[in-house]
DNA sequence: CAGTATCCCTTATGATACTG
DNA sequence: CAGTATCATAAGGGATACTG
């Protein structure tokens, strides 16, 4: 635990706990469905090794995380004190979407964008037992353009090289736009309308495509008129 | 601002603001109503002044405080932005008295305790216009143990000397025992039927008191069955 | 009232490499 | 996969005194 308040108020108290860094992250990954170490790490990829090893030492010794060990396999699961910060983390998160603005160049990480992709992935909601979708992100350079999801009924893979299936779907389009669908700034119908975003494969697919992800909660949220401004 | 985390995730960005130690204690105040520097001071004893100069900045650069000056007094009020993190606040508030156990030794602060009665102490209930409560924290140290609060019309006041003024009741208790009340840890006819709490005054004031004050409204949130040890 | 100015020092954290 | 080990730097933050 990091430094106290010395007050009694249960805001403070909580603070204690949940204001260090990376802390909050920690507990949103979690929130998604138990993990491993490295799929963690995947997910906070600027957050060393050593730090997050602490990080997770401190929320099991606090109670907020149950370590799980089977074999030499580590499994990191919310407790039921953890899982009940869900609706502070869905406010925060309604809070964010709606004043902090449109998601800055600097924040444009593909690999955290095709991972969310892959998190909520529905496979029932496929054509295909096995799916590849392929990405080409116009905006990055070409070490990050290309991106393959690989969907089948017991999960979802990404690649960053052709990994040899057949390719359902071809979207092509900037990160950004991407990242702001994902997030609800812009609407899919007017991404593709405006050929911002571009399709290539059978028109039932193509229109089938934004319907195979479970988009988070806080995409339907209105925005702020005058969002705060990024420091 | 406080260091980046490098993810368009709207938990991400809003912690980038938020995660800063001192920060949501300061969005907490101001929720109660927007306050002078020194006023805040009085609700965080352990800050630094130029920290919270520096954290106010900070949030008035973000855009969640606004700064009113009028002469040379300066008023902090939350803005827009700030104000809609209430749900958030609450949400922790209730988490944190479900989850956070009992209040430690360590956090009785009197000082604080008697600006929450201040705080939230409700005039019009009360049976004068001018009125003295006495308090007793019979597990303070000699110079913690007297504490005034004197209630009119236009607000409250703490003293920790006799202000003078007729006393409406006497209020002898253990301050942990007040503390626990005021969370809701314990229900105010439990600590007065105990002896815990004694009270000394006309009988209709006896009856009166608890109800005078607004309780924060986390306090009849249920408890966990076994809340979290502190570290 | 509303802050600044210092000063010191711990600690937090990022980066990187390595292990079983 | 699941972490440890090491290191150096920067920053954060507490305490205190002082100013207009």
């Amino acid at each position: 635990m990091g430094a106290t308040y010395g007050q009694f108020c249960p805001i403070a108290k909580a603070m204690e706990l949940l204001d260090e860094r990376w802390t909050m992250l920690i507990v949103r990954e979690l929130l998604y469905h138990p993990m491993h170490f490295n799929e963690l790490r995947r997910g906070m990829p600027r957050m060393s090794p050593s730090l997050l090893s602490k990080r997770l030492t401190q929320l099991e010794r606090a109670g907020l995380v149950d370590r799980h060990a089977t074999g030499n396999e580590v499994e990191y699961r919310l407790s039921a004190a953890g899982a009940e910060l869900r609706p502070v983390l869905e406010g925060l998160a309604a809070w964010g979407v709606r004043w902090m603005g449109q998601a800055g160049q600097r924040e444009l990480d593909p690999k955290l964008m095709m991972r969310q992709l892959a998190l909520f992935v529905d496979p029932t909601r496929m054509p295909d037992r096995r799916n590849a979708i392929e990405f080409q992100f116009t905006d990055m350079p070409a070490k990050l353009c290309n991106w393959w999801l690989v969907v089948d009924p017991d999960g979802a893979d990404v690649c960053d090289f052709n990994p040899g299936h057949e390719v359902t779907l071809t979207v092509r389009a900037p990160l950004v736009a991407l990242v702001d669908w994902w997030l609800g700034n812009r609407g899919w119908s007017e991404l593709t309308g405006s050929g911002t975003v571009e399709l290539t494969g059978p028109s039932v697919v193509r229109r089938g495509f934004p319907h195979w992800f479970e988009l988070p909660a806080f995409a339907t949220v209105p925005r702020a008129d005058v969002p705060l401004t990024v420091g």
